[in-house]
DNA sequence: AATTCGGGGGT
DNA sequence: ACCCCAGAATT
């Protein structure tokens, strides 16, 4: 151990006895089930966007058990606007892991808590050190930014070296005995003190020994290689009418929400107008012959996604016949807040109830 | 090793 | 616009 490595550990530690006052539901919690659901809902996520979700699993679904038997479209309901839904899927998963496997007793080996599904590195560390005290460092984006910063290292945090070489350090300042109170301390800091922008480093406990704030770095660091590609997708949701029934179905290809609902798509890469769409061959092929009825158009909707931009146009319609097109079903209108829906869609439905087709 | 998965909030 | 958020699974 370094000068500079105890220096970081014990000024951590201490600055969360003294001054850390973050305060959180789970914070000293140490049932290893709601530390689990704690983190995977705050996979990606802010602490106050998840916190609400986490109150309603947590009342819905008190344990393991409770979660695993509940019906897959109600917890989907509760997930409904979380995003990342491939997370509710595995959460699931783990659940009825541990109720078959563990008999609804949560796994204390970080093996065991590593190989349930939507449990990674982070996860895994996070629940083995909070709820079993366990020497693993966390390592998410926090400990990254604080890591760079204060060791000034360039190594970008989205390469595979990166990963390597933060986890390596990492793990090196845990002190074995304090794992839990050390991982909550790093993470704290870095969303109080070292945030990504404007950090407070006037103030900030470690800022004799910082190199980005001696190398002029902090603006800089952490370091990533990656720029990302937005692309635009154009999707025409056709609200059809049969009786009092409204047709959706349940995406599952590999795209973006797995396993939400939808109305009647045909996507376009471009923009187009009612009367266009219908010359296109999607457009046949979802009604045939079908006679409609124009019911009127929704509020155009556009929705910024971490890797694409999708602009939708809703557009009611009622037939008198039963549509063709196999891969969707005629469910009852009263019946669609039983699903759940992307948030596009939940907007729109929010909507329609203001204007009434 | 690179891509993809949401939605919200800050700048 | 762009970045970031208690990351993980898939390709």
């Amino acid at each position: 151990m370094t000068n500079s490595r105890l220096f970081f550990t014990e000024k951590l530690l201490e600055w969360n006895r003294e001054t850390n006052t973050r305060s959180m539901p789970w914070k000293g919690e140490k049932d290893p089930y709601r530390i689990w659901l704690s983190e995977i809902i705050l996979q990606q996520t802010r602490v106050e966007q998840g916190l609400p979700y986490y109150q309603n699993f947590i009342k819905n679904y008190p344990d393991a058990k409770k979660l695993a038997s509940a019906p897959e479209e109600e917890v989907f309901r509760l997930w409904q606007g979380l995003g990342y839904y491939a997370r509710c899927k595995n959460m699931l998963a783990a659940a009825r892991e541990i109720a078959d496997t563990y008999q609804g007793k949560f796994p204390a080996q970080y093996d065991q808590i590593k190989a349930l599904k939507g449990i990674g590195p982070y996860t895994a560390a996070a629940v083995a050190s909070f709820a079993f005290n366990l020497p693993y460092a966390v390592l998410d984006g926090n400990v990254y930014r604080v890591l760079s910063r204060f060791f000034g290292i360039e190594t970008p945090i989205d390469s595979t070296a990166g990963k390597k070489e933060f986890g390596d350090l990492a793990q090196e300042l845990l002190p074995h005995d304090q794992s839990a109170a050390y991982n909550q301390s790093i993470m704290d800091f870095g969303a109080v003190v070292c945030k990504p922008q404007q950090p407070l480093c006037n103030e900030c406990p470690l800022n004799k020994k910082c190199a980005a704030r001696q190398q002029q770095l902090i603006s800089v660091l952490p370091v990533k290689s990656k720029k990302l590609q937005i692309k635009k997708r154009y999707f025409n949701y056709f609200i059809v009418h049969y009786k009092d029934n409204i047709y959706i179905r349940k995406r599952t290809a590999s795209d973006i929400w797995q396993n939400l609902h939808e109305f009647i798509l045909l996507e376009t890469s471009t923009p187009l107008d009612f009367e266009a769409l219908q010359q296109t061959d999607g457009f046949r092929q979802i009604f045939g012959n079908t006679r409609f009825e124009f019911e009127g158009v929704g509020k155009p909707g556009k929705q910024q996604l971490t890797h694409q931009t999708i602009f939708s146009q809703f557009i009611s319609l009622s037939v008198k016949q039963p549509l063709p097109a196999t891969d969707y079903m005629a469910v009852p209108a009263a019946s669609l807040n039983n699903y759940a829906f992307p948030k596009t869609i939940t907007a729109f439905l929010q909507q329609r109830h203001l204007q009434l087709f």
